[in-house]
DNA sequence: AGCACGCCGACT
DNA sequence: GTCGGCGTGCTC
């Protein structure tokens, strides 16, 4: 509120309230000269203080204190008696910028301490991470502790190493494949910003391709920033990159480095002497600069949303980056989502795909079967497999390694009574039993509690039956129903990145499938489709494609042999999109469906979960944009996470009053969406106080 | 979140 | 008269 004509007399106050603030240090104070004011961003979690504090920068610290740099402040404190400051805890903080006054009358305090002069939130990132929290309806505090790494002095103190000049552009190598991407490449190295939706063929050529961009991206004298759903896939990027470009030209940010050497890298980037990242999620914010092209790799793994406040997804992280950035966009995968071809749609990027005929010749062939063609062979019934699927593996064995894709984890991971088929359940709290190895003990997969003596409580029975069958168990089935040939799991708890290229079984769950090495797998089998169709989740489909296409992108082409069995209604149209291998046709359908019922991602929504009267509080505080509807309340089963979203089985218990309310609103009304949100949740919090309501834009789980 | 100020009832 | 209940509001 202070007018620019009271600079002198603002600046005077400043001194006089500083000097006052801290009698006893008042002597040694002595306000910087230039911009005595450092407006600071106080990273202090709770209570939605999103907004800057200014603070007195002592000339002591004036150096040092420039935007984007870590401080410690005091906050809280209070003018005792005789007008000093007294209290106020210590809290980390980044200066924002430096100004000549500021606009709030009452006295400011001292910075207390630069923790150090280096500039981690350099203003595009910052204007990044407050775009990220305007569109997530959270605070910039919350994103900022997703895109700044913590500090760690020993790589502080060390130098970086001095950038390289700019390589030359790559060829277009196996880019030639795709229609326009030799020209997409072009246009990379000549400085422009392309935009597209890639659907890569399968195979292994993608990693390099990713390659190619970032190189030609670097020869423009440009940055780049690559990021991949898991370890496995940034290893393969990694790999290629230093096969096209050696060493020294990116970097690594993944968790596996450990903290310091992270940083050491994150810094390497900051600091401009490397142009190049690439990593998982948080890699999204890494602040590459001159940033020409992002790339997301398989944008609908669930990876790429971040588990944490406010839920950001890589995928529209990076969009917001490339368009504040004026930088290219490559959304590629082997399949597609809904929001990609919603880009297409809108004409704000372009497709980049290969020919119809160059898919028929790198796609294996697929065939569908129903469960109700059970092998009438006795190893193969054992083994609960489709004769065709036996048949399939069978002589795929003889060629090499063959892929099984079974949907969940573990080894049973829900039982049920084999008589009536009622889910078994923990007596203690209610939750699923699991066996965790045939033959031991049953647990509750909730509590823990063991169960010895299990009866069904609605027949009786003593019998169970699995109603999903795990890897480890389906491992078992299928060495018994092909004896002699190795089995090999790859799972949540141990993945293989690569298998050898000799025939074995290798029983995977999505996600974890392994490379096999040489050609690919001779044959893949996609077991239980109906597990990952019938899920009740607006992406079933969706998700069942990307899965099924993931794996079966590891087969050998048709013309070398490779085979995909699924089993699966052939009649789906998720089915379908893997039988003709349309990816992109399947998103269009899923995208036109969405249209027709207002549903994301052409309307967007929000979810807000808490007691049922705080929900109620905040639906009667917001102020929604016209259009905008309210879904619900509704009760949430489950309560805790505002992940698990299953339908409430009976027998389960309802949370006491925790419920859910979805808002939508009309395409292009997000940002109003998000706004309103926050306004209403800043406004609920001065009124009541406690009671949080957690909001989430962009909810994943709407049935 | 802390933490102080403030405007009401039971004590010395 | 004074101590202290925690309701309300501010923190640069």
């Amino acid at each position: 509120m202070s007018s620019a004509d009271g600079t002198g007399e603002q600046l005077a106050f400043i001194r006089e309230t500083v000097r006052r603030a801290k009698p006893r240090a008042a002597r040694g104070v002595v306000l910087a000269e230039r911009q005595p004011v450092a407006r600071v961003l106080v990273d202090k979690g709770v209570l939605s203080l999103d907004q800057y504090f200014d603070y007195a920068v002592p000339e002591s610290m004036s150096e040092d204190a420039r935007p984007g740099v870590r401080v410690r402040v005091r906050f809280g404190g209070r003018v005792g008696a005789h007008g000093r400051r007294e209290g106020g805890a210590l809290h980390d903080g980044f200066v924002v910028e430096r100004r000549d006054d500021s606009d709030y009358a009452g006295p400011l305090a001292p910075l207390a301490r630069v923790l150090s002069p280096e500039q981690v939130l350099g203003p595009e990132l910052l204007r990044l991470c407050r775009a990220v929290a305007d569109r997530y309806a959270g605070t910039l505090a919350d994103v900022l502790q997703l895109a700044v790494p913590p500090r760690h002095a020993g790589a502080e103190g060390e130098p970086s190493p001095r950038p390289l000049p700019p390589p030359g552009a790559p060829a277009a190598g196996s880019w030639e494949r795709y229609v326009h991407g030799a020209e997409f490449l072009a246009s990379l190295a000549g400085g422009h910003p392309p935009r597209a939706v890639w659907t890569a063929l399968p195979g292994p050529e993608w990693p390099g391709e990713i390659a190619r961009a970032v190189a030609a991206t670097l020869a423009s004298g440009r940055g780049a920033l690559v990021v991949l759903p898991d370890g496995r896939a940034v290893a393969r990027v990694d790999a290629a990159l230093h096969e096209l470009l050696g060493a020294g030209r990116h970097v690594v940010l993944a968790a596996e480095a450990g903290p310091q050497e992270r940083y050491r890298r994150w810094l390497s980037v900051s600091r401009g002497s490397v142009h190049a990242a690439i990593g998982t999620r948080a890699a999204v914010f890494a602040p590459v600069r001159d940033l020409g092209l992002v790339v997301v790799w398989s944008d609908g793994d669930g990876s790429h949303s971040d588990p944490n406040a406010p839920y950001p997804h890589v995928r529209e992280v990076a969009l917001l980056r490339a368009a504040e950035e004026g930088a290219a966009v490559l959304l590629g995968g082997v399949s597609m989502t809904v929001e990609a071809a919603q880009l297409l749609r809108s004409g704000w990027a372009r497709p980049l795909a290969a020919a119809r005929e160059t898919v028929r010749l790198t796609a294996p062939r697929v065939r569908t079967v129903t469960e109700y063609d059970q092998a009438r062979d006795g190893a193969a019934q054992a083994a609960r497999l489709p004769s065709v699927a036996w048949e399939t593996a069978h002589e795929a064995l003889t060629r090499g390694p063959v892929l099984v894709q079974v949907p969940r984890r573990g080894y049973a991971p829900r039982l049920a009574c084999g008589r009536c088929r009622e889910t078994a359940r923990c007596r203690a709290c209610g939750g699923p039993l699991e066996s965790p190895a045939a033959g031991a003990v049953l647990v509750c997969s909730w509590c823990g509690t063991e169960e010895h003596d299990w009866h069904c409580t609605e027949c009786g029975s003593f019998r169970l039956r699995a109603a999903v069958v795990g890897v480890r168990r389906t491992a078992e089935e299928l060495g018994k129903a092909f004896p002699r040939i190795p089995v090999r799991t790859s799972g949540r708890d141990a993945v293989l990145a690569t298998v050898p290229g000799a025939p074995a079984l290798v029983l995977a769950t999505p996600g974890a499938e392994p490379v096999a090495e040489g050609p690919g797998y001779a044959a893949a089998l996609l077991l239980d489709g109906w597990a990952l169709l019938n899920r009740p989740d607006l992406r079933a489909g969706e998700e069942a494609v990307r899965r099924w296409l993931t794996a079966a992108a590891l087969v050998r082409p048709a013309t070398e042999g490779g085979t995909v069995v699924v089993v699966a209604e052939a009649a789906a149209r998720a089915v379908q999109a893997l039988v003709r291998w349309d990816p992109a046709g399947h998103a269009g359908t899923e995208l036109d469906e969405r249209e027709e019922l207002r549903f994301p991602p052409v309307s967007r929504m929000a979810s807000v979960t808490g007691s049922a009267r705080a929900v109620a509080d905040l639906l009667g505080l917001l102020r929604l944009p016209a259009g905008a509807d309210v879904l619900g309340p509704v009760p949430v089963f489950g309560g805790n996470g505002g992940g698990a979203g299953g339908a409430g089985a009976a027998g389960g218990a309802w949370e006491e009053g925790v419920e859910r309310a979805l808002v939508r609103v009309a395409p292009g009304q997000g940002a109003a969406l998000a706004a309103a949100l926050k306004a209403a949740q800043i406004a609920r919090l001065a009124l009541r106080g406690a009671e949080t309501v957690r909001i989430r834009v962009d909810p994943t789980d709407i049935g």
